[in-house]
DNA sequence: CTCAGCTATGCTCAACTTGAGCATTAATGG
DNA sequence: CCATTAATGCTCAAGTTGAGCATAGCTGAG
């Protein structure tokens, strides 16, 4: 299958603020496409996720997702147009790629004032077990707790929600105009998506998350979109590293999407190498999911479903006893209709 | 909020085989895009979707599904621009809305030859609880059944899987060249998709076995788009109404949305009235889902995960003991993290 | 060489959920 | 008034889940 021949271009990243320096031959028209992946890998048990650094504004550098262009006369998909300019500018193999969301609104997405040709882009997720730090042409690999720090739960509650956020949608909840016609209370959608007053955390409500502290105008990307910042809170610390356009956004919808896929389809082993152990895998998860989990049951979960095979081998110097080393079972995708880590977070 | 003026015209349906028809002003780029939706009402039990009715081909008349383009000087949001030509068009008012998928792919969508305008379409889900037989000013409501007979397993097995589709799908297993370098083989994937051999019946799984049946040369819309057909059941009967271009392939992207969603958000509302019988909320439930329901535990589960309350009214005449009323607790938004009708097929 | 320390792995148990069916209640139509 | 038809209530066995105790088998310090 030949998807035809491909240009190579700088990304998008390098001219942020330049609509016209995308896709020559479309530039009459009124639409672009331009495909934006966030390319997912865990390294050192770190979820990591392939980042073009943008130049540096008063904030320091920004960075942004890998960006190209979609031209129908070069591919046949969105898809093989993906892997192959993703495969050309930053040397990386693309393992499982899915669609998540195409993006297309004014004034999120653009610059203000922007009344040039429209950029309308699909968001891709795609996941590989490529070693960060190995040939990478462009980009780097940064850990998306950087851009989401809210979202790590593997050392307990993070501190910034205690700390930094909550004072400062209390005073967002504080702020509501009394004469709402809101179905729903800010406090009550604080509350939801943050689990407050007993709501409970669920690590899948990543993009609701992002989206209201958008909304409360907290992130840095609200004021640069134009939006009435909350002025008390213009000064450090900023939550989380913020992205070139509504990169972001994207991200927290990869977030939420690899968080709920690894339930019902084995994508983890996508990031895993060939073998490894269970506890290995349960780092792993953990990673991706945010929240610690009960190693017990996450054994007899993995292995009760079917996932996995031991090899045979067994890993020594693990710290304490040698751990047997186990591969993914294939054969799952023939024997159970959803297949995937059914966890539900626990306790240590 | 105001979506900009809105150009009324007719929709693509009206003119399949012309491309140049959709978006004058883009008319001149390499990429147009539209928006597809699938609107989706549940009436007299059956699910039924807002088709527009085509002109007459050789095997009759070809429905679609109603398509507008975006223009992203009107609309502000992919959403409100939906919403506004849907109202437009068709009188619907839209109450749920929600992306499905953006497809792109030259020769899946495009007529054979296509070398003009490359159109994207962006699929919607839409759910109302609009009555079927109001006021529709362009389209008509049709039982989605029609597209997917397959699908509908209220009365048991649906004749059409033993009778015709199990035999044909077995001849292109047979068909399967030897020397295949596929990871799995046609036999797998049709009983994964189609739940043959104790695989169990995945209501879910909706698209792929659309796209099975595609592959398989067995869906008219293959042997339309240049795909090899199986020559020897080039007559009837055919497996369900077919679609213009890849309509019946977003309508089927739709409905397996539609049965995951309803699990883990209270969407099956949105295709009620107000009130309504916890007997007639399970109909309208097995509609969307396709198989039967055990009447008794529907019944826990709704009551148990706090969906419903109570009005206090009954309804008389139901053919033997009143039924209570019940009408959607919105609270349950607040109260839950993923709220939905939780089933899993059982029996009658 | 031995034991403390550490991680891997095995096992148990109570609480909860789920699938299925029996039983009872309350209308309707002749 | 009774047979019929639904609606509704309840029980029970089997399976799942959350949590913790217990044992196994390395490594490194002393």
């Amino acid at each position: 299958m030949s998807y035809g021949e491909v240009r190579e271009r700088a990304t998008r990243m390098d001219s942020p603020a330049d609509p016209q320096a995308v896709g020559e031959k479309n530039a009459t028209a009124g639409v672009e496409i331009g495909l934006n992946a966030a390319i997912v890998a865990v390294a050192d048990n770190e979820p990591q996720v392939l980042v073009i650094r943008g130049e540096t504004d008063k904030a320091g550098a920004t960075d942004g997702l890998p960006f190209g262009p979609f031209s129908p006369l070069h591919h046949r998909t969105f898809e093989g147009g993906l892997r192959t300019w993703v495969k050309h500018q930053t040397g990386v193999e693309l393992g499982y790629v899915e669609q998540l969301y195409t993006f297309g609104d004014r004034g999120r997405h653009a610059q203000a004032g922007d009344v040039g040709p429209h950029v309308v882009s699909i968001g891709y997720l795609a996941l590989t077990d490529a070693h960060p730090g190995s040939d990478l042409t462009h980009g780097s690999w940064r850990s998306w707790y950087q851009y989401f720090p809210w979202e790590d739960w593997r050392r307990g509650r993070p501190e910034i929600l205690g700390s930094t956020i909550e004072p400062r949608l209390r005073d967002w909840i504080a702020s509501q105009p009394a004469t709402t016609g809101q179905p729903i209370t800010r406090q009550e959608r604080v509350r939801i998506c943050f689990g407050l007053e007993g709501a409970g955390w669920d690590e899948e409500k990543v993009l609701d998350r992002y989206e209201l502290l958008y909304e409360a105008g907290l992130v840095d990307e609200a004021a640069r979109d134009g939006r009435k910042a909350a002025e008390q809170w213009q000064d450090r610390p900023r939550l989380g590293q913020p992205m070139h356009y509504d990169h972001r956004r994207i991200l927290a919808t990869a977030i939420g999407r690899v968080r709920a896929k690894i339930k019902y389809r084995p994508v983890i082993f996508e990031l895993m190498p060939d073998d490894f152990t269970l506890f290995e895998l349960q780092r792993t998860v953990e990673a991706i999911l945010g929240p610690h989990l009960h190693k017990q049951n996450f054994r007899r979960l993995v292995e009760g479903a079917g996932l996995v095979e031991p090899t045979g081998e067994v890993k020594m110097r693990t710290g304490g006893r040698p751990a047997k080393l186990y591969r993914f079972r294939r054969e799952v995708l023939l024997e159970r209709p959803a297949p995937g880590v059914r966890v539900k977070p626990g306790k240590v």
